[in-house]
DNA sequence: TACGGTAGCTAAAACGATTTAGTTATCTTT
DNA sequence: AAAGATAACTAAATCGTTTTAGCTACCGTA
């Protein structure tokens, strides 16, 4: 059985495809429809069925209703959780989103692009890698909004973000540690290679001046990106009982490092806090649920989604003369929630 | 900037549009196209940048190259790693995947399948609602195959599915269970409207019976669907303090209630083993991490992705004459993890 | 009586590809 | 030298919509 097309309810009705298709996008009264052929379109339309193909609407009127969000790993539950709320937040104006994860890979991110271009999405939320800039400059040049998320290019404030002050918040994290009395704090990282990392990183460093307390490189651990699970742990693992061995509190600054960290010092026999102290950036279920419970700076991912949405929707609608919206980076505030790992 | 068409590249090269495509699709030397023609369009095309606009595309051919993904929640950790393999597994077989979640709500699975149809996806891969079978049905006659994972119609043998054996999966918790002499065993479920759930719920009584052991509907829990987190975790919790009080063990028939079961075991103090053994169908990060970890029967995600792209491949390929695939459930097995909690 | 206006539709182009059926020029063959 | 074959392309239809421009009756007015 074939679809039905608009020429099926065309010729069912004995209208032209013309007036089929205004009656369907409530154009009827406008384009003097009669009351009559209106009702008659719309029963053989409901009666056979009718839904019209995206693709040739598409085709035809350059928007295809979609954007296209691209994360760095959909199963990752912080990306998850914002993928649902960006989906939710985009049903509200009446879009739909195509979803895909880059692994923090450069030519992955670049060959998702491409697709969702080929498949002429209508704007974008992007979580960037490195090196993504100029292709993305290439979407703006092509009308194609595009709002990045989590991670931003401080070299093109051109290119609109919503981001979490990344800085303050590990500056919150390093205080409550040092209030608290620990001095040799251990810092796990991924790669620094993007600004929102390093961020964090330098957060870290001039607290750690500010109060005078003198920084040890060797605290300082980086797990290279792209290491599998196992790689990542025997890393965690090495660190703590090498350099990193009697620092008296660990910041991991992701939540996935941070659940590596739980499976090492749980391997280890690690007592938290009473042997070290552990705080993470941003939250995930099993901090909350671990024995003890887990410390983090928490960033506001509903209002990220939403306002990435907001913007993006903002640009989209802005069709040509009236005054641009401002580019200026979205910037919220991640919050510390204080448990019993400190 | 607009975007490059393929006519805009016949014009700059010199030839006709048809050449173009034909050198696109590598089929110009079928059409017998002149080697230096060949090289002259492609160097035009990668000057140019083109990138085939695939709603035209789609269009034409009735193929999107794209698959429909329906799932309950992106969000929860089980459907997240299966969205990942399939996504995985789809790329290798060119397809794209764009996935939705039904929040098991037959309306909007209903919008969802709609959605999908009107994008003309070429396959859907659903994990279905209760009542969905009809829409499926229409599905499948207008020739999109589909496949059903971990969720099935009994009454629909017709549709291909994937699905793990809940049955022998409970039973082998069961009798794990029994086997270290628990006897008084409760179960939290949720809603059993639909065949996966009652089989597991089934093997719960059938392997009591086994034993001689006696039912105690008390011990038997059902969260009802569609509550938000507090109110289930309060259901729980009344549980436990209620009729489940004395129960020596309790299995958890998802790992969404797993997750709750340790929220309120942890809130009310009860000592895992010690007051109470835990069982969950499913595995999960926390589950492996917890203190004590927490035992449970594993459905294998990867090997249900990899098998439902592979039914659902079978039957894209399949054109017309041939012999039509088998739709026989495939069936695969669920394995018991044992862990601290028993 | 002729003209303008309007109500109520329809024809046809366009979007960007794919694909079938030609067309033209050159080369073989007899 | 005529006919057929082949090499190397192209024209045009097509997919299912949207949208602009236009057509046909009929009515009212001067």
């Amino acid at each position: 059985m074939k679809k039905v097309s608009i020429s099926d309810i065309a010729r069912k009705a004995g209208v032209s495809v013309s007036t089929v298709s205004f009656v369907m996008n409530d154009k009827a009264v406008k384009m003097r429809i009669s009351r009559e052929v209106i009702e008659k379109v719309e029963n053989v339309a409901r009666e056979m069925g009718y839904r019209p193909n995206q693709l040739a609407r598409g085709l035809r009127t350059g928007k295809t209703k979609t954007i296209g969000l691209i994360v760095e790993n959909i199963s990752n539950a912080f990306f998850a959780s914002m993928a649902k709320t960006i989906e939710d937040e985009a049903k509200k104006y009446d879009y739909k989103v195509v979803y895909c994860s880059t692994d923090n890979d450069e030519t992955k991110a670049r060959e998702l692009i491409s697709m969702l271009s080929q498949r002429q999405v209508d704007g974008y939320i992007i979580t960037p890698t490195l090196g993504l800039a100029e292709e993305i400059r290439k979407l703006q040049a092509e009308n194609k909004p595009v709002v990045l998320i989590d991670r931003y290019f401080p070299e093109h404030e051109e290119i609109p973000s919503v981001l979490v002050d990344n800085y303050a918040g590990v500056t919150e994290g390093m205080e409550y540690l040092i209030n608290k009395g620990y001095r040799k704090i251990a810092l796990v990282t991924i790669e620094v290679d993007m600004a929102h990392m390093h961020d964090r990183l330098q957060a870290y460093y001039d607290t750690l001046k500010k109060h005078d307390i003198s920084v040890d490189p060797r605290l300082v651990k980086q797990v290279p990106y792209g290491y599998v699970r196992e790689a990542a742990l025997e890393e965690i693992e090495d660190f703590f009982s090498g350099d990193g061995k009697d620092s008296d509190a660990v910041f991991f600054l992701t939540n996935y490092l941070g659940v590596l960290g739980i499976e090492t010092t749980k391997k280890m026999n690690i007592r938290i806090p009473e042997d070290k102290a552990m705080l993470c950036f941003d939250d995930n279920d099993i901090f909350r649920l671990y024995t003890p419970t887990i410390s983090v700076i928490r960033q506001p991912i509903c209002e990220i989604g939403q306002q990435a949405m907001t913007a993006l929707i903002e640009r989209l609608r802005h069709t040509g003369t009236e005054a641009l919206p401002e580019n200026a980076p979205v910037k919220l505030s991640a919050e510390l929630v204080p448990r019993d790992s400190i």
